[in-house]
DNA sequence: GTGTTAGCCTAGATCCCCTAGGTTGGGAGG
DNA sequence: CCTCCCAACCTAGGGGATCTAGGCTAACAC
C-alpha cells in the first residue's frame, strides 16, 4: 500500500484548486481527502480541523495576490500603478475564484494581521503617495480604493453586472478613470 | 398535541431573524425547525429544500432594504439623496448582517431579475439623475456606487477596517464625500 | 358523520466533521 | 542487515445536517 505523501503544504495547494473548481462553499474536507484516495480522517494529522484548512487557503490566497500585486506595480507610478494594481486585483478574483472567496471570510486577529492589513495596505499607500494625500486622508482613500475594487469584483463575480448590456470591462476601465480623477481633485 | 401553524411567510422572517443572530452560514433548517419546536422534516412541506430557504431570505432583505432606501430618497435630491441612499444601505448592513449576507450569494437568474436589478438600480439611477450623467456614463456610475456601497460595508462587516485607529464612520462621511465630488467632476 | 387535506410525525439513507485508537511503511542507528 | 520508532494512514464510531418516503390526525367542507 502506497502512501499518498500528504503534506500540509500539499493538501492547501490542492485545497485552494479545489475551491476554484467547486466553490468555496463546497470546500469539505472529505472531498479534499478524495481527491487524494484517502480517507477523510487522514488529513487530521496535517490539518486540525475545517476552519485550520479554510484558513490557509485563504493565507496562501492572500500571499499569492500580494505576489502579484507587487509585480504589478513595480516601476509604476501615477496612475499606471494605480491601475496595474486594480487589474492585477480583479484578474486574480477571476482567475481563481474559490481563492479570492477564501480571503473574504475567517480573518482571525492573528491572521489578518499578519497577512491582509500587512502588505495589501502598504501597497495601496505607495500608490498613494503619488496623489499626495494628507492624513488622514490618505487611510480614507485607502479604505475607498479597496472598497471598490472588492465591491466591483465581488459583484462582477455574482453576476450582479450582466442584466445590463453595458460591457464590464469598459465599465471597470471607466471606474479606474474616475477614480484616478478623484485622487487627483480630493475634495480638501 | 397543538399545531405550530407553520407557514413560508412566518418561516422565512424566523429564518432571517435566525440569520442575524448566528450568521447566515450557520443558518440551516435543522436550527430553525428547533426554534418552533418542531421536527427538521416537518419544514419540507413548507419549503422545497434549504437552498429554497437561503433564497427566500435573500428576497425578503433585498425587499425590507429597498424600502427603507425608497424612504431615505423620498424628498431629497443630490448630494443629500445620495448621502441618503448610502446611509440607509450602510445601516441596514450592520443592523441585519445576516440578511444582508444573505443578499449577496445565490442570485438565481430569476430572482436576481426580480428583486436586486429592479428597484435597486432604479433608486441609484434616480440619485444620479441630478449629477447629468450622459449614458453609458449613468451605468458605470452605477455600478460605481454599488460597488462601493457594498465593498465598504463588506469590509466593515469582515473587521477589515479595524486594525487601524481611524474612526470608520469618518472615513465613510470623506467617502461620500468624494464620490460626490467625483459625479460632480465626472470625467468625459 | 364522512372525506379530504394539510400539518406534523417517525424512520432511515447519505454526507460531513471529528476523535480514539490500531496498523504499517520507511528511514535512522546499531 | 536488523531493529526500532515515528509519521502516515487506517477502521470504527458518534454527532449533526439534508432530504425522502410514508403514516397519523386535526380541522374544515359537505
Amino acid at each position: 500500500m502506497a502512501r499518498a505523501g500528504l503534506t500540509p503544504e500539499r493538501l492547501v495547494r490542492a485545497a485552494a484548486d479545489l475551491a476554484d473548481e467547486v466553490g468555496f462553499d463546497n470546500l469539505t474536507v472529505s472531498a479534499l481527502a478524495r481527491r487524494f484516495g484517502v480517507k477523510d480522517a487522514s488529513l487530521y494529522s496535517h490539518l486540525r480541523n475545517a476552519q485550520d484548512l479554510r484558513e490557509r487557503v485563504a493565507v496562501l490566497a492572500l500571499a499569492e495576490l500580494a505576489d502579484r500585486a507587487a509585480s504589478a506595480l513595480a516601476g509604476r507610478a501615477g496612475k499606471d500603478a494605480l491601475v496595474a494594481f486594480a487589474n492585477a486585483y480583479r484578474d486574480y478574483a477571476k482567475e481563481h475564484p474559490g481563492r479570492y472567496a477564501a480571503m473574504q471570510v475567517d480573518l482571525t486577529p492573528e491572521i489578518a494581521a499578519t497577512s491582509r492589513a500587512g502588505r495589501h495596505s502598504e501597497m495601496t499607500r505607495a500608490i498613494l503617495r503619488g496623489y499626495r494625500l494628507p492624513e488622514p486622508d490618505e487611510t480614507d482613500a485607502v479604505r475607498l480604493l479597496h472598497s471598490t475594487f472588492h465591491g466591483f469584483t465581488a459583484l462582477e463575480a455574482a453576476g450582479g453586472f450582466r442584466h445590463h448590456p453595458r460591457d464590464t470591462d469598459a465599465s471597470w476601465a471607466k471606474t479606474l478613470d474616475a477614480l484616478h480623477t478623484l485622487l487627483d481633485n480630493w475634495p480638501s
